[in-house]
DNA sequence: CGTTGCTTTTACACTTTCTTAACACCACGA
DNA sequence: TCGTGGTGTTAAGAAAGTGTAAAAGCAACG
């Protein structure tokens, strides 16, 4: 059975979806603003947050940003606004989807099914792509079976690249996702990085494309 | 069933318009002048209000910012042609669109519908015109699930057209958005970039249309 | 104290994108 | 018919972003 927290402000909401999730068997707890949510969090470690962006007093981002600093719990925002900005630095910022209020019981269950499986998919010991193989668990690397050295940095920046293989991740995502919490600005690095990763990469592996003023893609060669 | 607003100093258009409204099932009140219009407006919350730019009295755009000053009803302009100027200020003071007298009725009915579509958000953070789709989150542009290739630049000028779809949105709104914050003026290069787009969208995505000396309006296909 | 391995900085050539400018076109009114 | 204003189209230079190599910091370790 997993473990939900509501953190919304609104009571009527945190009851509509308490009920909608213990009748599908969630065990549920509720916090009514970010500091006690974050609070609980700590307390019941629960499988899943659902987030309500329009929080009072500390703000539904902030929340987040605290959450993601110690866990990976998947976390499904709720909100009532629909500015395209604010979803977007939710999900840069760790939020794993995003239901717009009102929402059916249905959509919203689906969602959160979906979260929880890619969470679990996620943190599985190795992420394939091509002849690319990573060891998450060993910190390896592996082209056509064969071990390659990477660098720390390399390793984290291949895991973001290879995490949404196909995709384009941004420069911002990147630089927040690898360099987590410094100061250095490593906007200038990063183009270093990426060239020694290609390098080690070589013709077999996945390519790394680059689209100019945006971010970078991994592609299956 | 939506109630509706008309204010328009003429009686024979009241009369028509009321006709056609009804005819559609909505509810329909009437103000003769703007003063009215507002009162009428606060007492009735229509959901949605036609209003002549041409009123006796209080200046069209006055009424709508006395309007905005409370209320978010989506304003569809009534106006007479060669008014080009009135019609981009009352569009950047929260008018929705405008229709130029004499109309069609079925152009009124369909502007009236897209004004009054709210914007669903759909799941994550994307924007869905047809068979165009752009996901915010990773900067990509789908067309018929295939992705196509846009600078940073015709990414943002698209995004806000998409945003607005269905509904014209002006120059300067335009360039507001999408060149946020910088001293030089694209104003010319606008149309450079309104060309780029046509180009990738193709014959299959939705066409970019313009309307002479207001702006721009990105129509599904 | 120097070595080693990693990261960051610096520098410059190269590529892509943006802006600017020029001109063609179309609708409209004089 | 011509002129005018707004738009569509194209090309070329300017600006911004990227690839690459080498050197300079920086910690850990013997």
């Amino acid at each position: 059975m997993s473990k939900a927290l509501i953190i919304d402000d609104e009571q009527q909401m945190r009851r509509l979806l308490c009920m909608v999730l213990e009748s599908r068997g969630y065990e549920v707890c509720e916090a009514a603003d970010g500091q006690l949510g974050l609070q609980e969090a700590a307390f019941h470690r629960p499988d899943v947050v659902l987030l309500d962006l329009g929080l009072p007093g500390m703000n539904g981002i902030e929340v987040l940003k605290r959450l993601r600093e110690w866990s990976d719990v998947p976390v499904l925002i709720l909100s009532v606004r629909d500015q395209e900005a604010i979803k977007v630095e939710a999900l840069e910022n760790g939020a794993d989807d995003y239901v717009t209020k009102p929402f059916g019981t249905a959509e919203l269950l689906a969602r959160l099914t979906v979260i929880q499986r890619r969470r679990f998919t996620r943190q599985s010991a190795e992420i394939v792509v091509g002849a690319l193989k990573l060891d998450l668990l060993h910190h390896e690397a592996l082209l056509d079976d064969a071990p390659i050295k990477l660098t720390p940095t390399e390793f984290a920046l291949l895991k973001v690249l290879a995490e949404y293989a196909g995709r384009i991740v941004t420069q911002n995502q990147i630089i927040k996702q690898v360099w987590a919490g410094q100061t250095s600005d490593p906007s200038e690095g990063l183009r270093v990085h990426i060239n020694h990763l290609r390098k080690k990469l070589g013709e077999t592996g996945p390519r790394i494309v680059n689209e100019p003023g945006i971010g970078y893609r991994l592609e299956e060669a």
